[in-house]
DNA sequence: TAGATTTGCTTAGAGTCATTAAGGAAACAT
DNA sequence: ATGTTTCCTTAATGACTCTAAGCAAATCTA
């Protein structure tokens, strides 16, 4: 009666699966990072500490599987604000993305956080579900500079007026993930992804707090800022308040 | 015969101090922040475990001694960098300043990155060494800023351009730390240090690997676009090739 | 359907960590 | 010389990761 391949079995270790997952995104939010422990999550779902080596092949492994988790969700929002705009309406779509983005952020703060500052860990191989998940993440924005940039070109510095070695640096990646944009077109998208990024992280990992406590209007700065760069209008795009 | 209130003693201790810090940088840097640990410190010193508890209140205090170590150093690593150019010449100290901060920052990742990371750990006590560290630390820009803004007033939004919001907070940023600046000036300093500062703690934080495999020339290209922001003349300033 | 195999869990155990407690020996003070 | 402080030790508790050995039920095979 089971589906093609997905027997009985597979489903009951997808269900305990994703229970071990929520488990231990509930020990990240409510005991913080340190408390993701083996032992904790197992002790929180009623097993025993080293059962859950039969799901995950340690706590690196358990951690970047919930890391995944939390990349996909955020993919997902992004995505979803993004699209209730049309297609053509790149502004919005992108200026939606953003505050997606940082909504997201805040309201988990956690997860953002533990997402950001897991690479302290080990090194990490590169067909990890963790890093699958996060090159969607980019791939959000990626997509749709890309569109925008096809539709409607946004300006971009002289080939003279760009760093060698950026440009090299820029060549490498566009050759090595298909990005189809001139290195100029993708150093003006990165330059503005640093600043809106950087912004976010630092706001998560409470670098800003001696000077600010909501940084919800400096974000909405900071993408006034960058819109005109991508030759997009942020007044006539203004979706919503400028607060947090 | 020893010096008026330091015995023997004290400079014994001052000197194991000394040792256990040493050695946990040694660690951190050959290792990993895991591996700086109560035991591993101790055992790296021939001394067992428990010892420690006599020099610090344990692991945590510990971590922040470090920390507050890295940041002298880079305080002074920056202070040193900034008065080898005269005290009027603002454009070329503030220059040499940023360029010191990354340079230690690239050169020590491993120091710089537990400096950026540590603060998801705990919450942190206003008077602790780490803390009063960090505030020197921020003091050096401050300062340079402070004096540029005195001699030669940078050009600021009008007051009516500035969010309430971000006037509000800086206003009350402002009146607790003693600044003389108007918020408008510190908005402008604080707009320039997210973006300087938020570009190499992603550096750092490896977030950028992804598209950049030397972010010199960004760091270089950021501090071009901020300069003019501050009322400074980048290109009369170049003080070294725009390398790594 | 009987037997073999796989799977999901258990407990036991080794080695690590942080931290507290108790005690000995040396340095210091009076 | 005696008492006190300081530095360090070992012992012990309870947490953690992870491996090993083993039991029982589900699943597969013939």
């Amino acid at each position: 009666m089971a589906t093609q391949g997905v027997s009985r079995r597979d489903r009951v270790r997808q269900a305990t699966l994703a229970e071990i997952r929520a488990a231990a995104r509930r020990l990240l939010i409510e005991q913080g990072p340190a408390a993701v422990t083996i032992n904790a999550v197992a002790r929180e779902m009623g097993m025993s500490g080293p059962a859950l080596y039969h799901y995950f092949a340690g706590h690196e492994e358990l951690v970047g599987a919930v890391t995944a988790d939390f990349f996909r969700e955020l993919t997902a929002v992004m995505e979803a604000a993004r699209d209730s705009y049309p297609a053509g309406d790149h502004a919005r779509r992108l200026l939606a993305t953003c505050r997606a983005m940082r909504t997201w952020a805040i309201t988990h703060r956690a997860e953002f956080g533990w997402v950001f500052a897991s690479p302290i860990t080990s090194e990490r191989r590169p067909d990890s579900p963790r890093e699958l998940a996060g090159r969607d993440f980019e791939q959000v924005f990626l997509e749709e500079i890309t569109e925008l940039w096809t539709a409607r070109p946004f300006p971009v510095p002289a080939p003279e007026e760009l760093d060698p070695s950026i440009r090299e640096q820029l060549r490498a990646y566009t050759a090595a993930t298909g990005v189809g944009l001139p290195v100029e077109a993708v150093h003006v998208f990165l330059s503005c992804w640093i600043r809106l990024y950087g912004l976010l992280c630092m706001e998560v990992l409470n670098q800003l707090d001696f000077a600010y406590s909501d940084l919800g209007p400096v974000y909405e700065e900071c993408l006034r800022e960058i819109a005109p760069r991508l030759g997009l209008d942020y007044d006539a795009a203004a979706g919503r308040a400028p607060a947090s």
